[in-house]
DNA sequence: CGCGATTTTGACGGTCCTCAACTTTTGTGG
DNA sequence: CCACAAAAGTTGAGGACCGTCAAAATCGCG
């Protein structure tokens, strides 16, 4: 969903660098656009993480933001008795820590083997050209949390996960999807553990909808995680009515709707 | 869902759109918010609608970004077989219908009597006063959101139910916390229904748990939709492990964590 | 090869959804 | 103001889906 990457971040729409509540001072900007390509260069290190390694943690104050050079890693969220959700699964090019409150408000794990620059929050808070950026991801996070909150809320684990399945495959993460075979062959970045915390559900769940996945052709697994979408399109029978904002029927058909609407009664989802 | 008709779309001025994103420009920038005051005069208008009226349909071009001026709107999302899930509901002061993309990501819905101002896109494109208040909002709905997708993939229909009140009447939109009576009363601004697509449940399921709280004298309700809290600590029981930021336990207490630092494993969640 | 981490599989049960009928509230028109 | 209809909420019975617990199997890595 929301597929069209942009391999530019900047060239997002406007929502603009006042990512931060804090005063707009656009003389003040301009002298730091043009000072962005030096200190850039001034306060940033680079960083190694290895699996499993915290880059930071939930509800600690962010004092850096990073910029994911290479990589995977996850954010996430625990509750006190254990449970855990993992919000957003990041790469490279992608930032890590904005500064949304004082604090962080998840934490940050890599996944992989990972290298980060790390930016000093205060060279962040100067650099409109940072800011623009992260006002981009912002958007980018926005867009997927949206339609995760309708995946956890509103469908069923074999439509979560195979929509997973789907979108990733999609998202130019697949190594080769040539024109006259259509399968999709990738690595998943995450396994099935983190695959469960991710989607809302149980890692025995997870396993079991991927075996009843397998046993339908629909897809196939080797080594540690590597998956190959044998039969897309019935894949997107078990991942049923994903609702692409691109895809969606009457786009630019109907007007802004100046006239007031009745909105029919819900119908009850049909499992 | 989409089939509403709408009667005489001729009343309104239909403002031709740069719907393109735009390269940063701080010298526009400052000329423009020079002219902020003046613009927001020029190509405004305001509306009004009432409960269940649509203000901007999931898919639409958007052409204008609205502030609610008095009222209640719900943001849906609809599945094609008709489940729907409410992504956020915003009060007066909000803004509404903000550009994340070329198109609406989502439906807006009066919940009550509402009056919006309606602003055209190509103002909000030139005004960076706007365009700041529409980040600060993005900020404060992903926060809220990121909450919302831990709920709806980790808690049980009773921690959903039990922290929605909870937040609801801490978030001043209670009538009265006297401090030695601490029981706070006010008006839920969603239905059942409604309540059921904000949290991923059914409808039975948010009345048989609110009839739960009423039994165990944690609440009471009176007409429609008002609500009593008698038991403020009985209720965050049941609500049971919210993690506030701020009112997280180590604040600040541990560093950024430059040294890495290994995570355990995920223990299991124990309802 | 052996050990830990991860995944698989089975059995069982609880939570929550589904279907359906009923009750209460709200709104409208005579 | 009452009657009626529509909307909203309540309650019950039953069962599906998915979580829980437990144990075996497999993978990956030294």
């Amino acid at each position: 969903m929301t597929t069209s990457l942009r391999s530019n971040p900047t060239d997002l729409p406007p929502i603009p660098s006042a990512c931060l509540p804090r005063p707009l001072d656009a003389v003040a900007a301009i002298r730091d656009v043009a000072n962005d390509r030096f200190s850039m260069r001034s306060a940033v290190g680079i960083r190694r993480y290895e699996p499993r390694q915290m880059i930071f943690e939930q509800s600690q104050p962010c004092r850096h933001i990073f910029e994911i050079i290479e990589g995977t890693v996850k954010l996430t969220i625990a509750l006190p008795d254990g449970r855990r959700q993992i919000l957003a699964v990041l790469g490279p090019g992608d930032l890590l820590g904005l500064p949304l409150g004082q604090q962080h408000n998840t934490s940050a794990i890599a996944i992989s083997d990972v290298r980060v620059k790390q930016i000093a929050r205060s060279v962040f808070d100067a650099s409109l050209l940072l800011q623009s950026r992260a006002a981009a991801q912002l958007q980018k996070l926005f867009l997927k949390m949206q339609d995760m909150i309708v995946s956890l809320g509103r469908r069923s684990a074999t439509e979560r996960i195979a929509s997973y399945i789907l979108e990733t495959a999609k998202s130019g993460n697949s190594d080769a999807a040539t024109p006259n075979q259509p399968t999709w062959s990738f690595t998943l970045a995450l396994s099935q553990t983190d695959l469960a915390d991710h989607l809302g559900l149980t890692l025995e769940t997870v396993s079991r909808e991927l075996t009843k996945l397998k046993n339908h052709k629909i897809i196939r697994m080797s080594g540690r995680n590597h998956l190959e979408v044998l039969d897309p399109s019935g894949l997107s029978e078990f991942a049923d009515n994903v609702s692409h904002p691109q895809t969606a029927p009457n786009c630019g058909t109907t007007n802004e709707a100046p006239e007031p609407v009745f909105v029919g009664r819900r119908r009850r989802a049909a499992r």
